[in-house]
DNA sequence: CGGGATCCCAAGCGATACTG
DNA sequence: CAGTATCGCTTGGGATCCCG
């Protein structure tokens, strides 16, 4: 166990040790989920379906032991990020964003969790097209799972909803701010893809309530270009590139 | 070889994907330097010092299949990022910047490269701090290795001094720019940190060329902020372990 | 001689069972 | 519910060997 540190990459590199930290398997996607909120380490490990539980343990505790994570005293089996931890961000938002360009289409088996659509609202949201917008309290289903996303003056707050959240320090008492605007609308995995990418029409969405407009004006605060060429991806026998120039 | 797809993480994820495509040991790291201009297998290896032959030959082919790589045609053994792998720059950047938070003191037996070191200087540099200068030529020498970064109109360009590097497309031709400042300095591996997070002294600096003032101002342009608070962390930086069985 | 493939061994990983 | 213990399989590490 917590052995990783001992197999450094022989470099002095600010690369190579963020690796050394949370380079080993799985580590990123739990700080990808603890930047969310805290979470139990049931909580984890439903959010990570594959993961061995001596693996989830083990990753806890290198990441507790690099500063990353800490437990939360008040809470059996909570952990939460440190500052050094949420200063992470940036890091799964790039992962996200990248990510997002080779999604592809669902694979046999593959879920769709609560937090990870959470962070990548956060990674699609692009303050600047949500300056001047109303406040407005966005919810969503996708692909059986629900959360709300709340964009009041170019910020975004996005909380799961349902089981699996520890209470959170709460945001300050309730939220005062009455919506002007709200809609509620359901997608699959692949529709929500491609809403963030631009591809799919805001019209086709399903409302549960709101109107069409709200997708639109959705559609416009949260997104994720595609990187330039596609991935033509797991090309069978060598070539089949280039194109570009 | 090549089965890292088949662990998938079972989540419909940005970030999952990302990591089953490039969160392998050492592929990050490969990009990393791909990221700076073409490099052949040798130049890899060199870079990589602890990266055993079949692991860099593996990765090679794994990044080639997601589309990450391709050979260069013209050159034997030759790599280069498609533009499918460029976009993973932000996540490089990313991880480099994190990573200087934590990188403590050179362990035994870690070596910088130039490589990393202009990836670090890509992840430092603050185009709007950079705005309104004089065109400039830095020439670096940090423990051992050197490197040109030229800084005209808010942007920057690095490049390794030295063999390693495969003959770059030429950025048009001979660079016109008569520079207006340039200079020359040595630091060391942990002097460069410093000088970065701002907690070495410009003045200190050892000068080959020019005036003291360069180093002013490319400490001004060339900043990575520590994050928060420090890594309380246990980890005696890649040392220390580990006992454990 | 540089580029890359092939061994073997150790360490990490994954699945299951088990304990506080 | 929150982990620990154990075991077999897979991967990475290191040295060696082969090819052009």
């Amino acid at each position: 166990m917590a052995t990783r540190a001992a197999r450094g990459f022989g470099q002095y590199s600010g690369a190579a040790r963020t690796l050394e930290r949370v380079g080993d398997r799985w580590a990123m996607l739990i700080v990808r989920d603890l930047l969310v909120g805290a979470r139990r380490y049931g909580d984890l490990k439903a959010g990570l379906p594959r993961i061995p539980t001596n693996i989830l343990s083990d990753r806890l505790k290198e990441l507790q032991e690099s500063g990353v994570i800490r437990r939360v005293p008040t809470v059996r089996g909570g952990y939460e990020l440190t500052a050094f931890g949420r200063a992470l961000e940036p890091v799964v938002v790039a992962l996200e964003r990248w990510g997002w360009s080779a999604l592809g289409e669902p694979a046999e088996g593959e879920i769709v969790t609560a937090d990870s659509l959470a962070v990548a609202l956060r990674a699609a949201f692009r303050s600047d097209a949500a300056a001047g917008a109303p406040p407005t309290e966005y919810v969503l289903h996708v692909s059986g799972v629900s959360l709300v996303a709340i964009v009041v003056n170019a910020t975004l707050e996005v909380s799961p909803i349902g089981p699996g959240a520890l209470p959170q320090p709460q945001r300050g008492g309730a939220p005062e701010v009455a919506f002007e605007v709200s809609a509620e609308f359901v997608l699959s995995a692949a529709e929500f893809r491609d809403l963030l990418s631009g591809s799919l029409d805001p019209a086709g969405v399903q409302l549960l309530a709101g109107e069409h407009d709200a997708v639109v004006r959705f559609a416009r605060m949260f997104h994720i270009d595609p990187v330039g060429p596609a991935p033509d991806a797991v090309v069978g026998s060598g070539a089949a590139e280039v194109s570009v120039a």
